[in-house]
RNA sequence: GGCGGUAUCGUCUAGGGGACUAGGACACGGCCCUCUCAAGGCUGGAACACGGGUUCGAAUCCCGUUACCGCUACCA
């Protein structure tokens, strides 16, 4: 049988958003994809009409293409489907692997509560598929409301799982499951099975929380005379606590996490690194690499805990990766947001700015790192951080002649490149008897520089800030040591 | 309760009968580099859930126990 081209699908409902467990799922499917070929797609499940909004839907298509994992074909909305589902239901009806049941829905829940308060398990009893068919008939007639019940037939229905090899559930466990509400609108098994068959989807690739439904969906597209299609089911995540992970664990949204200045590789990197191992001690990978090493024998069966921790790492790993050119995309707007500058201002001096990134981007974890330590490059006014301010700056007297020294000596260099600076500060160190402690000099004058008691290479600050604007940051510095001992 | 799934350092994992004194990464500690902070290098502590088998030999195979998770709706 010649293998099919792949059709994998990525159906969420949109209830809330795209969860960073549903990123992974679509990550994988997307892999697959990706990897051997085929189309990767994506299907709204919107048929809860209740719960379903157009905000989380467009929640999803955000976080789906912030992440770029983009679908090949048009969305298909589940909910559009209800006839073609409902279809395919009586056409188990017609062929004798569905009946009509005329249990009321109040009814059935009181059977059940009472099953359970005996300690009993509760399963459909098959009542209404004993009905004598003139019977049937004659309720139909008198307009008696009625669900579709699926017939469960005797045996076990197995199939073997592309992460957990074979799974096999006794059919006698299953009960006779409704596929068809009275009002004709499908239920979720009937409506994934009718849909994935019209998609001609080849492997379903979802959550193990979809594991117990399973068996149900095989036995439909049995009834209906369909080829399966192969099964995937993917382990869930969790939070720190070893449960579900949920809001109270914090950030579960992907689109948190692009508001917190995490790279869209690095969120997918640390995803697939959730579930999946390329082996071989891989951990840092681009999409594209993702792409080539991707196996499903890879594949994890056991749940993974969501660790923030390593997910800043990754971050920073992938930030000391990506080109400047390209993070310049990323931070350029978050730069604005924060007011600090403007993209015309950046777009004129561009070698400039990719130089400071250069300098920033190995040292922060998140974008929001870059940002914060951006500041003194922009600003006209810096503002100083009392600890380092405190530290550094402890004898105020002798700091500011320190620093009119350093001024002195900086201000004539030409031209004004690092080699030079260093040459007059580290002879500058040995005039005050600093020896080889020249990071006497360096600390305050990173402090006067930037207010701050970290920062690029004090050579790469001066470079940066350009001559004038590092003389104006001594003189205010002096200034500032001059006033009030208060700082 | 029933059914199903899972089980290697705190966490993510490598491992698919002998290469295991169980490897890597995050986190944590120490050292080096060094003008600070990162990055980087070196280094320390830290795991095969338990009990039975199978086998000359088991982290790896089988069974049981335990724990955890999921499902158990005219929700998805």
């Amino acid at each position: 049988m010649a293998a099919p081209v792949p059709r994998l699908r990525f159906a969420p409902s949109p209830t809330g958003y795209l969860h960073v467990g549903g990123a992974r799922t679509a990550l994988f499917n997307w892999l697959y994809v990706k990897k051997f070929g085929g189309q990767f797609l994506l299907r709204i499940e919107d048929t809860d009409k209740a719960r379903s909004t157009d905000e989380s839907t467009r929640a999803i298509f955000d976080g789906l293409e912030w992440l770029g994992l983009l679908w090949d074909e048009e969305v298909v909305y589940q909910g559009a489907n209800a006839e073609r589902n409902r279809d395919d239901a009586y056409r188990m009806l017609a062929n004798g692997t569905a009946y009509r049941c005329f249990c009321a829905q109040a009814e059935l829940a009181e059977r059940r509560a009472a099953a359970e308060a005996s300690k009993d398990s509760f399963k459909y009893d098959r009542r209404c598929d004993r009905l004598a068919p003139s019977e049937v008939e004659r309720r139909v007639a008198a307009g008696e409301p009625f669900t579709l019940r699926f017939r469960v037939p005797d045996g076990t229905t197995s199939w073997d799982d592309l992460v957990h090899s074979e799974i096999a559930f006794p059919n006698k466990d299953i009960e006779d499951f409704i596929i068809l509400r009275a009002d004709g609108t499908p239920i979720y098994n009937m409506a994934v099975v009718s849909d994935d068959i019209f998609m001609r989807i080849t492997l379903v690739m979802r959550g193990d929380d979809h594991i117990s439904n399973t068996p149900k969906q095989i036995l439909l597209y049995r009834a209906l005379g369909e080829p399966l299609p192969r099964f995937a089911h993917l382990p869930m995540i969790h939070g720190l606590d070893g449960k579900k992970l949920s809001k109270r664990h914090g950030a579960t949204a992907v689109g948190d996490y692009q508001h917190l200045g995490i790279l869209p590789g690095a969120m997918l990197n640390f995803l697939a690194l959730l579930g999946w191992s390329p082996g071989h001690d891989i951990e840092v990978m681009t999409l594209p690499r993702m792409v080539e090493l991707f196996d499903p024998a890879g594949l994890q069966k056991k749940a993974a805990i969501f660790d923030p921790k390593k997910l800043e790492w990754m971050n920073g790993q992938h930030l000391s990766l990506v080109p400047s050119a390209d993070l310049a995309a990323i931070v350029t707007p978050a730069l604005e947001a924060a007011g600090f500058t403007t993209a015309a201002d950046l777009a004129s001096r561009p070698d400039w700015y990719l130089a400071l990134l250069d300098l920033l981007k190995v040292r922060a974890r998140t974008i929001d790192d870059i940002v914060r330590q951006a500041g003194p490059f922009f600003l006209d006014e810096i503002s100083y951080d009392a600890d380092a301010v405190a530290k550094q700056w402890k004898d105020r007297p002798a700091t500011a002649e320190l620093l009119a020294a350093v001024r002195d000596a900086l201000a004539p260099l030409s031209p004004w490149e690092p080699a030079a600076m260093e040459e007059a500060l580290r002879m500058l160190a040995e005039r005050f008897g600093f020896g080889e402690k020249a990071g006497r000099i360096f600390q305050p004058l990173r402090v006067a520089l930037t207010g701050l008691g970290v920062s690029p290479g004090i050579f790469d600050v001066l470079l940066m800030l350009g001559r004038e604007r590092a003389i104006l940051r001594l003189d205010a510095a002096i200034a500032r040591l001059g006033d009030s001992p208060g700082a």
